[in-house]
DNA sequence: GATGAATGAGGATTCATTCAT
DNA sequence: TATGAATGAATCCTCATTCAT
């Protein structure tokens, strides 16, 4: 009966899995369908735990509380990113062009939330303030961080402030259009196409400022 | 026990109604207060009507249920913004350059959510979707004709389809810069004009093409 | 239908009460059936409202949770002792012989608990501590002040700390002979003469050291 | 995995009985730790396995109940104090003076009590009447059993039913006197004072008038 | 109209205990 | 034997809504 796990060098990591790691697993599938479905306040930990097929008391081994679950939904979807897109975008992207970049971006993140429905959930959080504590700023500043490392390549000069300012703008765009297309998905995408307008032209202008050596850049804000 | 209230334009319309009218305003108000702080879910109707000073009982009197609330706050807000801005911008700023324009409308939205917080909670709704039924249909409704309506008179020659999208587009647009304003009330000039920039920014070629009349088009934001 | 109350000085007692008060008494009556029967920790407030013949919610209507309907049922208790027994004892007992004055009030206080078994319940409080927190020091130390006040009535040269420790372990002692009342029901009268035996002697040699007027004090326990 | 355990008088009881031995105790241990800290309803035996470093299961391989757990502490509380304590006491005490057989028992008992806090929760017990079936009784019952012969050897010409009557006022008392020393842990060595004080006036008169054999009867507490 | 009492299903969470591995 | 997963009823408490007065 030999562990799954290969970790030369923990020493004792604590065979709690084969079963464990499959039933939490589980138990954050069952949460991403709920939170899909009725939302994350609507979702209750009985109907998450009924969704995975198991009792209340079993989602409480694996997860201390509603929220955790969504803290670690939030990171598992991270992971899973990463895993299908991050290498490609990390290095290399970063050179292109912006048109091409915004494609390169929001191609797949749009594809990965249409299969992962409960990225959106997360990106929004509750509805109620003051419950939006750990979980949703864990997996919103985790995005945001990225994205600032993106903008910041694309305006080295730009002080911090600014950058994370324009970040926010270019993450909150996003959102929008993640709205957009939940709201109308059999136009989702005529929508996408306009977020990528949305995101090109607000970027644009932005970076031929601090990178004057594209001296074709087609809007100049300030002649 | 008489009642305080003066009521010039309308003479003796039942002093119940005029109560009555008192009270709905009342529950309105503590609406808006316990929206904006705990958000749409997180209020409860008894909280609501803690905070009216008055008892459950009487708010059902005057709301069949915690939607019709936001309903009629939604429309409250509505009149109470078109009261305050409605003229001016119905009819002249249609004629204005895109960055006056944007500029007329932005500018005092945030201004007017900024006072009434709540409309910005309304303009969300809750995270739990089932419950989006009427209430925020309603509201979001009403503020998206309005925007098609501009938008419209900007691209006559658009298809329908089109200018919807392009109206849903801007709400989502104006509704991610109030959710920034909102997590960064100490720099709600700067996202101000960040909002702006994104709206002019988007909206500018989209005219260009459709309104060839207009031979300046090339973006000025602020001559 | 007038109010029940009267207290002229106050001019808006609210009249949440006909019903409610009752409800409220309901309760508190209930709820020290079921703190009799099982325990603090075992009474359940879902078994507290069944036993008042209520809905759960309704409990919550007039108490905010379990810990304050143990701390209104102290209080009423209180109020109760001293409504019956108050009186006679505050003033003319102090003058008694200790013998007399053990007498006038254990035994009113055993038969005082007799009738009210929910005191000796509130006087132990739950086994756990860290829930010993308002609930059963309000009542307790609502009891050890009476108790001390007339410790310090027989020791007026001895220093405080010293007639507190005396009233502490004056109540102890009480205490130890309700458990045993209650644990021998049938031989209440006899557990009730040794405890009687109990407090007479233990407290009877502090009072001749202190009050040297009583010339024949049988035990001197230094000589 | 060599057992680090040297048993010299049980030469080779099976390594697993060994092993099995040692669990018991770390788990009763454990048991004794929380029940100090959180008292006897407030443990669950989960906490108490966590404590012990073991898993649920394991602890349910060696105990069929909480409350088993709480009669096998007691057991060995008792076995303990006897080891510790038992042979002086058993005979020889019982030909001393009063006073000097109260230091004689409460000091080493409470000596014992604080080293060994978990004594204190298992005299009293759950506040839930019902759960206080063998666990208590049984411990409580052995304690009890002991200062009955004590008891019954200071009076031999008393009926079993008042021995046994003082029997339970005394260990009454004792508790009572283990409660106000946890209750103020700063005063331990006042209250251990009084607490002698109430016993030996409580129990005094009695054996003179049955035990007219010791002569100078009248007490001398410390001569 | 207004009040506050009443409801009862449901929410998150716990816990003694059992079971599969 | 030890583990940790699994259970499910029970706990305290909340809330939208209704009802008697």
């Amino acid at each position: 009966m030999p562990d799954q796990e290969q970790q030369p060098a923990a020493p004792k990591p604590r065979r709690r899995q084969a079963r464990g790691e499959r039933r939490a697993a589980q138990l954050l599938d069952a949460a991403a369908t709920v939170f899909t479905q009725v939302g994350y306040s609507g979702a209750s930990t009985n109907a998450i735990a009924r969704e995975a097929g198991v009792s209340p008391g079993t989602l409480y081994q694996f997860f201390p509380n509603k929220e955790a679950i969504a803290v670690e939904l939030g990171g598992r979807l991270l992971e899973q990113w990463r895993a299908e897109n991050g290498q490609a975008l990390s290095n290399e992207n970063l050179a292109l062009p912006l048109a091409e970049m915004v494609d390169a971006m929001v191609d797949p993140l749009l594809a990965f939330n249409h299969h992962n429905p409960a990225f959106h959930v997360l990106m929004h959080g509750p509805d109620t303030p003051g419950q939006v504590t750990d979980a949703f700023h864990l997996f919103h500043g985790a995005v945001l961080t990225r994205i600032e490392e993106i903008i910041a390549s694309y305006l080295p000069s730009s002080p911090k402030s600014e950058v994370s300012r324009v970040a926010n703008m270019t993450l909150a765009l996003f959102k929008a259009g993640l709205d957009l297309i939940a709201a109308h998905p059999d136009e989702r995408v005529e929508y996408q196409r306009e977020l990528k307008k949305v995101l090109f032209r607000y970027l644009d202008p932005l970076l031929c400022v601090s990178a004057p050596e594209s001296p074709d850049s087609p809007p100049q804000q300030s002649p």
